[in-house]
DNA sequence: GTAGGGTTAG
């Protein structure tokens, strides 16, 4: 019997020469004919064989294990238990296995070691099915362990785990920690949650694992509530668990505790530590407290690149792109050795400002320093594409990528949904499907999202049914604001309302803002108001519901709930940043506020706008004054005419040549006199415009918008 | 002597 298991032994790979320069190795070549089937080890009657195509194989030898594993002769020994460290009690296991077993369990700690974790899992389900593996040493089932981590599979978990059950396997402390380890890390939190709670008894480490397990999934509340536990069992005060509750905190956006956990470590000592410091950056950043951030990041005796993409990323998750451009060129003439997350953050923050010039002089600094086939920052690439609306582009980054996950189907599906083309994009999720790539409730909420913007009632419909059907993928609760946007847009606000009463949970916040929408744009007041108490019930939350909330009690003469809403604004400290709408004219970005006059140009902008506002009442514009929509403060509204982004376009106008498609970027969502306007405006200028305003695309084109009016 | 920490593309 042959087992082909594909490059079973042969270390060829640049990288793991590299990572094997360590002390105690040494790198030797060795020839090996071209597509010679080189027989490894017998093991159980089967024969095992490396059949890859090796032209120069290197072979690695550990000062722990000598035998060289290409070499088909002399057959290695049966060797006596190894030369790893024993793990004493676990070790009985070896009595119930061949003396060949050992063998075997040096290939699959060796594989694993040279994180080949597929290889050793493979291996270990032949031998497991065949039932060749009675028992298995607790050091390869600590390197199982690691390789279920290395692959994430679910399955693996479960097959591994099983077989240490089903063996009689004796966990000691150790073991039971790393366990848990492995199923938090696949995903598996609840069975580890299980597993932790069924411990006979804890070290500060289990605690740490399962809090730390908690934060990286975002159960944050359940994270802090363990963390308090904790507290009065074991009192982890050590800078790790710090810097991991921190965490939590900055998910909660509970500054209070982030405060004192703040106080504590500057107490203790522990204020110099780097993690710490990141973590605290970020969850003042997440907090709002984005001068503290910098105050901590300022404080840091060691700036390290984590640092500075944890700040660049506060200032950009507030709005401050320009700040965070300016970190950016400030890390640069640091010195400081850029990552792929360096490169990610500035593509996102590009993708706002909608600056290509940034973007490029990025893009090539990721090539230069070789992350050009990186991952993470080609899917940043291809999301700052598809915010610039460029989807050719986006398709063509994502088309050349070595390796994609499910973030860069996400980013592109997204995309295409974005974009208006909702057809595209439900392509594209079906091809995803098609590669065997399991979508989750991202590229579910894309789709969806696309169906939506698109106005793809039944496929919606029935992408949304499927997933119900399926316990793993149910809908939450914004795939169900998704789909009351949909209803909502075709006017099905009785089925949109449906939806809210049979949910399986109760109905949260976005649920009623997509309802809200949906009766803005249908004019029914009466359900809308409905839906406008219960959102603001729960408390809003976001700027832009109280926005909605804002203008849907000021439009219908609720003069009191609308004070209340503002007093609810400023007791939460949410400061309304003025509305913003930047343009690109000869690679040069230009930045225009409401009523804006800073501009050099601008009286000749306000000539132009002017003129441009008198053609189009010609033909038959009229003022929309009780636009409900915009998400800027209400002084700001009274000006319609002078909206940023009316203001960029007339610049856009002036500085171009006639024809010229524009495109505007802006941080709040268009409303909907603007909207009007521009539509108008492709009219007479026969110039296409895209918007991209805080949710998604306005493709502007002969009159009509590609999100149909409705947003 | 082992296991656990910060940023992270949608």
């Amino acid at each position: 019997m042959e087992i082909n298991v594909a490059s079973f032994c042969n270390l060829t790979s640049d990288h793991r020469i590299r990572k094997s320069n360590l002390p105690g190795f040494s790198c030797s070549s060795i020839g090996a004919k071209t597509g010679n089937r080189i027989k490894i080890k017998s093991f159980c009657g089967l024969d095992l064989f490396a059949t890859r195509n090796v032209r120069s194989c290197v072979v690695v030898r550990c000062s722990s294990y000598q035998e060289n594993c290409l070499r088909p002769k002399p057959r290695p020994k049966p060797k006596p238990i190894v030369e790893h460290v024993d793990r004493g009690s676990n070790l009985n296991d070896t009595n119930s296995a061949s003396p060949d077993s050992s063998a075997v369990f040096d290939h699959i700690e060796k594989l694993v070691f040279f994180k080949r974790y597929g290889e050793a899992l493979e291996l270990f389900e032949i031998l497991r099915s065949r039932g060749c593996l009675v028992a298995v040493r607790a050091s390869t089932y600590d390197s199982l362990v690691s390789a279920c981590i290395g692959v994430g599979s679910v399955r693996e978990v479960k097959t591994v785990f099983q077989h240490m059950i089903e063996t009689g396997f004796e966990f000691d402390q150790y073991m039971r920690n790393r366990v848990i380890v492995m199923h938090l890390k696949c995903g598996m939190t609840v069975d580890a949650r299980h597993l932790f709670d069924d411990m006979p008894d804890r070290n500060v480490v289990s605690w740490s694992i399962m809090i730390s397990g908690l934060v990286e999934v975002g159960s944050y509340e359940e994270a802090f509530n363990l963390f308090l536990l904790m507290w009065g069992e074991v009192s982890d005060a050590s800078p790790r668990m710090f810097a991991t509750i921190i965490r939590a905190t900055a998910g909660l956006g509970f500054i209070l505790a982030g405060r004192q956990f703040h106080s504590c470590v500057i107490k203790m000592g522990f204020y110099k530590n780097i993690f710490i410091s990141c973590a605290l950056i970020d969850m003042y950043s997440k907090c709002g407290c984005i001068e503290e951030a910098q105050w901590v990041f300022d404080e840091m005796p060691e700036k390290t690149v984590v640092g500075w993409n944890t700040i660049m990323a506060g200032y950009a998750l507030h709005g401050y792109s320009e700040k965070a451009l300016d970190m950016y060129y400030e890390m640069c003439s640091a010195n400081v050795q850029m990552d792929h997350f360096t490169y990610s953050i500035i593509f996102r923050i590009c993708a706002r400002l909608g600056s290509l010039e940034h973007a490029k002089q990025a893009h090539a600094g990721l090539v230069r320093n070789g992350f050009g086939l990186d991952i993470v920052a080609n899917t940043a690439l291809v999301d700052l594409y598809c915010k610039w609306g460029r989807m050719e582009d986006a398709r063509n980054v994502f088309e050349k990528m070595p390796r994609r996950n499910l973030l860069s189907w996400n980013a592109l599906i997204g995309g295409y949904g974005n974009h208006g083309m909702g057809i595209e994009a439900v392509r594209m999720y079906e091809k995803m499907l098609e590669e065997g790539m399991a979508p989750d409730h991202v590229t579910f909420l894309a789709v969806l999202g696309a169906c939506n913007y698109s106005g793809l009632l039944d496929k919606g419909r029935e992408i949304f049914e499927m997933m119900s059907r399926n316990p793993s993928t149910r809908p939450r609760a914004m795939h169900y604001a998704c789909m009351i946007e949909l209803f909502g847009r075709e006017g099905l606000l009785d089925e949109a309302y449906a939806l809210i009463k049979n949910a399986p949970f109760s109905p949260t916040k976005n649920m009623w803002a997509a309802l809200l929408t949906a009766c803005r744009i249908h004019k029914n007041l009466e359900l809308g108001k409905f839906a406008a108490e219960q959102l603001f019930g729960l408390g809003p939350e976001k700027l832009s519901n109280y926005i909605v909330l804002l203008n849907i009690y000021n439009s219908s003469g609720r003069v009191d709930e609308a004070a209340k809403v503002v007093e609810a604004l400023k007791r939460r400290g949410i400061r309304l940043l003025p509305a913003c709408s930047w343009i690109e004219i000869k690679k040069q970005p230009h930045k225009f506020l409401f009523g804006d006059k800073s501009h050099p140009q601008s009286l000749k902008i306000y000539e132009k706008l002017d003129s441009l506002m008198s053609e189009i009442v010609q033909l038959g514009y009229v003022p929309d004054w009780k636009s409900l929509l915009p998400d800027v403060a209400e002084h700001e509204q009274k000006m319609l005419t002078y909206h940023s982004e009316k203001l960029a376009i007339a610049f856009g106008i002036i500085s171009t040549p006639d024809f010229t498609p524009l495109q505007v970027v802006q941080g709040h969502r268009i409303c909907s006199d603007c909207h009007t306007v521009i539509e108008f405006l492709t009219l007479i200028t026969k110039r296409e415009i895209v918007v991209r305003d805080a949710s998604r695309f306005h493709h502007f084109r002969c009159g009509s918008c590609s999100c149909g009016d409705y947003w």
